[in-house]
RNA sequence: GCGCCCGUAGCUCAGUUGGAUAGAGCGCCGGGCUUCGAACCCGUAGGCCGCAGGUUCGAGUCCUGCCGGGCGCACCA
């Protein structure tokens, strides 16, 4: 509907500059939205005003040039107001409204798919946590993020890979296995030294057995040992981290390897190419990339004095990898206690020559976990966290992910385990997944009194005519612009509330029938009842399809 | 010291990219089920939107400076 009046607008402008009535300029930054107040017309728009410092008229001049010119050849509108300061106030028709129930009907599950991507090949980077412990809360917050908005941005026509970039090839992995290797040697030698910064959550002694009932750690070389227990602790790790992640309801299309950076040779093709463009220096026996000539606040290194290369070096190589697969945008979700490393990151692609914008950097802020009033603090090494798996097992994947996006990934979120559990029947998840299963209720009701949705809705949809039903009607419309929204702001909490508003305008519209009969889905009128049937089935479809796209359940009971 | 994020109702948080009268959930108080699901609905109370300036037709939203909280400032990953 937005993107008909949006349409329409844009020729009644385009119009005017022919006609000569209004000067050629080009089209400001304008937005058309739905009014808070209903009293302001189904949509609104500020264009007048934004026009009106080019124009070098009055904004209310220009708005009733416009509203005089209004090109609606489709009879969308019912009428145009100016008001305020110069406002456009649109009332649409209540057949347009009629037309656009019936598409979400028409359309079912795939109501509010658009092609606004237009196939652009994009990947979406997330969680990539080291495979040296089990994945923990703040990986979660990243994992249902970066899943719903794959989830979106496919739903809006992107081309889209989800990948998780797994760090195998530093001192962390080195660490995991001389952690499981100390542990091994403790169950004979409780005095064998534990590494300095080594991993002490209980999960290492039981590699330590698993492995050792494996394979006979002892016979072997300390060296040996130490890489056996590197190469199986990761797998075993990766492994687990990838069945977290399905039971998350978070599916991945490549698991990338850091080490296969070092051996395919991409890493020293890349350093190579930044040397060709003349960003590479030696100082001080390392070798420097100059990222402040790009905004950076300081020249980073690339390969050690050591000759070991740094982190930074290979992230580099994975980038250029990416952007040589054919992606033509990439989103990254790190946790927020990266941000000093996005400026670097980005420096670098522009120092190889990377438009702007390539690469978006989504950044989550932490997670904090709470638990009879104490904050609990997670720290692999020393072992004293919640692993995501508990926190599912304990409260469940739905709550957890709503719980999730409903929150700002700007904001730090507060998990109050307690409170959630205590609540847990509170959740506003269960409200929108109680409107659902109300409405497969009414279905069932229906079904049984041999009430039936009509084929063709023809003549029937405008019996709907209570304030509550035009709300549905409107609120439902406007699912389709909301995704688009959410790829551009990247902001996907915003169908959560939307999803919850959308479920009180149901709740409230069923409520009204049981003060009066009149008022229910079902009455003895029989094409009302159908007429509303259809209504309330439009409803549970963008329910349905929004929680598909938050990858969580729509239950038919509860 | 420098950089990023946050500061909105008692609590947890939204606020449609600068719009018209600032919202929701929880909590408090009071109402609503003899036929479509009360995991619901309706109503009351509760706000110097951290503070002070600025930008303009218009600021919770943008800019500057403070205050408070979180997170970073590696030849770690």
């Amino acid at each position: 509907m937005k993107s008909k009046l949006k349409a329409l607008l844009e020729n009644t402008i385009d119009d005017c500059f022919q006609q000569g009535i209004l000067s050629k300029t080009p089209l400001p930054n304008y937005v058309i939205e739905v009014p808070n107040n209903p009293a302001h017309g189904d949509f609104a728009t500020n264009l007048p005003m934004t026009l009106a410092s080019s124009q070098k008229r009055s904004p209310r001049e220009i708005a009733f040039v416009i509203v005089d010119h209004l090109k609606d050849d489709g009879n969308l509108i019912e009428n145009a107001e100016i008001a305020g300061p110069g406002f456009i106030n649109f009332r649409i028709k209540a057949q347009e409204w009629y037309r656009a129930l019936s598409e979400i009907v028409r359309l079912k599950e795939i109501y509010g798919r658009n092609d606004t991507g237009n196939h652009q090949k994009m990947m979406i980077e997330f969680v990539s946590a080291n495979p040296t412990g089990p994945l923990h809360l703040g990986h979660g917050r990243g994992a249902a993020l970066g899943d719903t908005l794959s989830r979106i941005f496919s739903f809006c026509g992107y081309d889209v890979a989800r990948e998780f970039y797994i760090n195998d090839a530093g001192q962390q992995i080195k660490l995991l296995g001389e952690s499981i290797f100390s542990r091994f040697k403790q169950m004979s030698d409780p005095e064998h030294p534990f590494p300095q910064k080594g991993y002490h959550g209980d999960y290492i002694l039981d590699l330590a057995k698993t492995i050792s009932e494996e394979i006979d750690l002892e016979a072997m070389p300390e060296e040996e040992a130490i890489h056996v227990c590197t190469q199986t602790g990761k797998q075993v790790m990766l492994d687990e981290i990838k069945q977290d992640l399905l039971r998350f309801r978070v599916p991945f299309d490549v698991w990338y390897r850091e080490s296969d950076l070092y051996s395919s040779g991409q890493l020293k093709d890349a350093l190579k190419i930044v040397k060709d463009r003349e960003q590479l220096y030696e100082k001080d026996g390392a070798l420097w990339i100059a990222t402040t000539k790009f905004g950076d606040d300081k020249d980073r290194v690339l390969q050690k004095q050591d000759g070991q290369f740094t982190y930074f070096a290979t992230d580099m190589a994975y980038h250029l990898d990416k952007k040589s697969r054919g992606f033509e945008h990439v989103i990254n979700i790190w946790g927020a206690d990266h941000h000093g490393y996005v400026p670097r990151m980005q420096a670098a692609l522009s120092a190889y020559g990377f438009p702007e914008g390539w690469l978006s950097v989504v950044l989550i802020q932490l997670v904090k976990l709470w638990r009879a009033g104490q904050e609990i603090k997670m720290s692999k090494r020393a072992g004293s966290y919640v692993t995501l798996q508990e926190l599912v097992d304990e409260v469940g994947v739905d709550p957890v992910r709503f719980i999730f996006l409903t929150k700002s990934n700007d904001s730090a979120l507060d998990f109050d385990i307690d409170l959630v559990k205590k609540q847990d029947s509170e959740n506003p998840v269960y409200y929108v997944q109680y409107a659902h299963a109300r409405i497969c209720s009414i279905f069932r009701k229906a079904a049984s009194e041999g009430i039936s949705l009509p084929d063709a809705p023809d003549g029937l949809l405008e019996r709907l005519v209570l304030d509550e039903e035009m709300a549905l009607i409107k609120r439902m419309a406007s699912f389709p612009s909301l995704l688009i929204d959410i790829c551009s702001s990247l902001e996907p909490h915003r169908l959560t509330y939307y999803l919850t508003d959308l479920a009180a305008l149901f709740h409230r519209y069923f409520n009204l029938g049981t003060k009066t009969p009149d008022y229910r889905v079902l009455t003895h009128d029989s094409a009302l009842s159908q007429a509303r049937l259809f209504l309330v089935g439009a409803v549970r479809i963008v329910i349905g399809n929004g929680l598909e796209l938050l990858g969580i359940s729509a239950p038919e009971k509860m």
